[in-house]
RNA sequence: GCACCCGUAGCUCAGCUGGAUAGAGCGUUGCCCUCCGAAGGCAAAGGUCGCACGUUCGAAUCGUGCCGGGUGCGCCA
């Protein structure tokens, strides 16, 4: 239960009661009324818009409206004190046994607290990474993989049915390189003395590749023409980019469970028709395909600019800017025909929403791609696209150097095993994905208040080790963190205490609004500050002796608060495992 | 030239989908360890929210126009 919510439904409540007495107009819309927390706490606990709202509707003066309701809202039970202030706002003073009781039922539902229902059950496919299978992934890869699989989760928890999907470009002309590269390197496993000319992968990953293909083929493909060779090569070298790129995924802790192949949307087997084909021909049939020309770009024209006419996908009638191609000059498809293939297939799959993460440089190809799903879903479904922004990598302020000579890059592995996964993870969430992120490789390891992934599992050891020091004091405490929910009700009141049971009780709150937002970011900055909240009340109690978690004789009220630490435990555990890094029972 | 993203404290960034006196961390200054983890905490100073109009009870948030930075702009993926 959401008591933002639940305060949202009395306001609704009172409006109806006051319409059935006459004192408002009946059928007042409510849909803008919002029940949140205030900023400063010196104006309750919750507020309401609500009067300000509805007051023109109503024909009310807001403050008139505002006392009317807050008289009804006054009868509540949970309700200590109702005040208008300012120009109509509503502030709602909670009776304190309110919050511990929203955090002995957080200790009840154990992990499901959270849960939202938002999605309401609903199937959302969420593509990411798709990175080309033409190599290792790289450092510039790994912002779109942790955004894509924390979104992912985020969902989840949030109420949907998600599907998590990566698209194999395995179609362009670059893997038919990358197949020349394993050729080369199958030479060289004869024993050819080779070299790699310039504008193939010069990558020593293709060694083994070259090997596997000399352990299978012997000398057998040597004499063959490359037409026939390629198809094999290329295919066996797909597979091994990809088990290689799916081994980097799992060092970071991302997943998928649908791994989509471009190719197959292009192949005609026994020579009918390809996927892309029949979109084609569907679009035509519909009028969206055309036959025309586009005016080149101003400002920067291409050197090579020719006027020509080609087959172009009226984009603009779905709110694009100009109309797309959808053929090459040498009559292949474009990525954008099969792109619109692949998405008209997630639809036919019955995936009305869904979310591609993209990185910045693909912003230009937003709208065409949001066009097209109009198109091919007669406007029913939406495509959401998450841009994220470039990582610069940087090491004691100092960017880490990258040359662009090929095959000399950053790999995400290497950043995996010098900072770790969970530091990798929190900080490429710790930042809105539209905003640059400097990632500095010596800062995200540092054991120290201003690295935030430390900070935030350093709160949760310490919640963990409050929790051992208690069993050592009393031994026979109960080992389930429900059975410390009755404590909890019965005895929290100190300030500080109260404070962390209202961040506690934000949290479903909190995933509505960074899952309806698609925004993992949020749930990251949430949990620095519950941390900051544990901090903070620990070190009260050195003050203060009689507000540490673990008072000696007096078992009740320690109970109490190793329920708020359990509770505290738990929901930076939650917020963690939708982030996907690790909450820890001790530091090292 | 056009499209998209960004512009908030000296620096790096949040800002709860339009709410009340704009918040954190770093840095600066001053405090707190015979005490459940000082790997922490408390406090002070620091702001024309890029600029200008507009929308309305109310704008950092929405709209328009500028200014500054980034990304991209038929056939690459």
């Amino acid at each position: 239960m959401n008591i933002y919510a639940l305060f949202a439904g009395h306001v609704r409540a009172a409006l109806d009661a006051l319409a059935l007495e006459g004192a408002v107009p009946a059928g007042l819309d409510a849909t803008r009324v919002v029940v949140e927390p205030p900023r400063e706490a010196t104006h309750g606990e919750l507020a309401t818009n609500a009067a300000m709202v509805l007051a023109k509707p109503a024909g009310m003066k807001p403050r008139d409206l505002a006392e009317m309701l807050a008289g009804r809202l006054r009868a509540i039970a949970d309700v200590a004190a109702v005040e208008v202030a300012g120009p109509g706002f509503i502030n709602i003073a909670l009776k304190p046994s309110v919050w511990p009781e929203l955090v002995a039922a957080a200790l009840e539902q154990g992990a499901a607290y959270g849960r939202a229902a938002l999605g309401g059950g609903a199937p959302i496919n969420v593509e990411y990474v798709s990175a080309n299978p033409t190599g290792p992934m790289h450092v510039g890869h790994c912002r779109g993989a942790v955004v894509g699989d924390a979104l992912a989760n985020l969902l989840a928890f949030g109420g949907w049915q998600v599907t998590r999907e990566y698209y194999i470009n395995d179609a362009g002309a670059q893997v038919d390189v990358l197949a020349r590269s394993a050729f080369l390197r199958y030479r060289e496993a004869l024993g050819e003395a080779i070299v790699i000319p310039e504008g193939l992968y010069p990558g020593d990953y293709l060694v083994p590749v070259g090997e596997a293909l000399a352990a299978a083929y012997g000398r057998g493909l040597l004499d063959q023409d490359e037409a026939e060779w390629l198809p094999a090569v290329r295919a066996v070298t797909i597979d091994a980019m990809m088990a290689m790129i799916r081994d980097d995924l799992a060092r970071l802790g991302v997943r998928h469970a649908v791994f989509y192949s471009e190719r197959t949307l292009h192949q005609r087997a026994g020579g009918s028709a390809s996927v892309i084909d029949r979109l084609l021909d569907d679009l035509r049939a519909r009028d969206l395909v055309y036959q025309g020309r586009l005016p080149p770009p101003k400002g920067a024209p291409p050197e090579d600019w020719e006027d020509r006419e080609q087959t172009l996908f009226r984009a603009t009638a779905f709110g694009d800017d100009v109309d797309r191609p959808l053929i090459k000059s040498d009559g292949s498809y474009t990525y954008f025909a099969a792109d619109i293939a692949y998405h008209k297939d997630k639809v036919d799959r019955g995936f009305l929403q869904m979310i591609d993460v993209w990185g910045a440089d693909h912003g230009g190809y937003v709208k065409r791609m949001q066009a097209a799903v109009k198109a091919v879903s007669a406007g029913r479904a939406g495509l959401d696209i998450e841009l994220c922004q470039l990582v610069r990598l940087l090491r004691n302020g100092e960017p880490v150097k990258m040359s662009k000579r090929a095959g000399d890059f950053v790999t995400l592995r290497d950043v995996v095993e010098e900072v770790g996964r969970d530091a990798v993870r929190f900080m490429m969430l710790y930042r809105k994905n539209d905003a640059l992120l400097d990632f500095d490789l010596a800062k995200v390891i540092e054991q120290s208040r201003d690295n935030p992934v430390f900070y935030v599992q350093y709160a949760h050891a310490r919640a963990r080790s409050i929790l051992r020091n208690a069993a050592a004091a009393f031994p026979d405490l109960p080992a389930d963190p429900a059975a410390f929910a009755p404590a909890v009700r019965g005895r929290l009141d100190d300030e500080g205490e109260l404070q962390l049971a209202r961040l506690i009780a934000n949290y479903p709150r909190l995933i509505e609004q960074a899952a309806g937002a698609r925004e993992p970011h949020r749930v990251a900055f949430y949990l620095y500050d519950l941390a900051s909240g544990l901090h903070a009340q620990w070190n009260r109690g050195k003050e203060l002796p009689h507000l540490r978690f673990i008072i000696e004789d007096d078992r009740m009220l320690t109970q109490a608060r190793l329920g708020l630490v359990h509770a505290v435990a738990q929901v930076i555990a939650s917020g963690l495992t939708i982030l996907g890094v690790d909450a820890p029972e001790e530091m090292r």
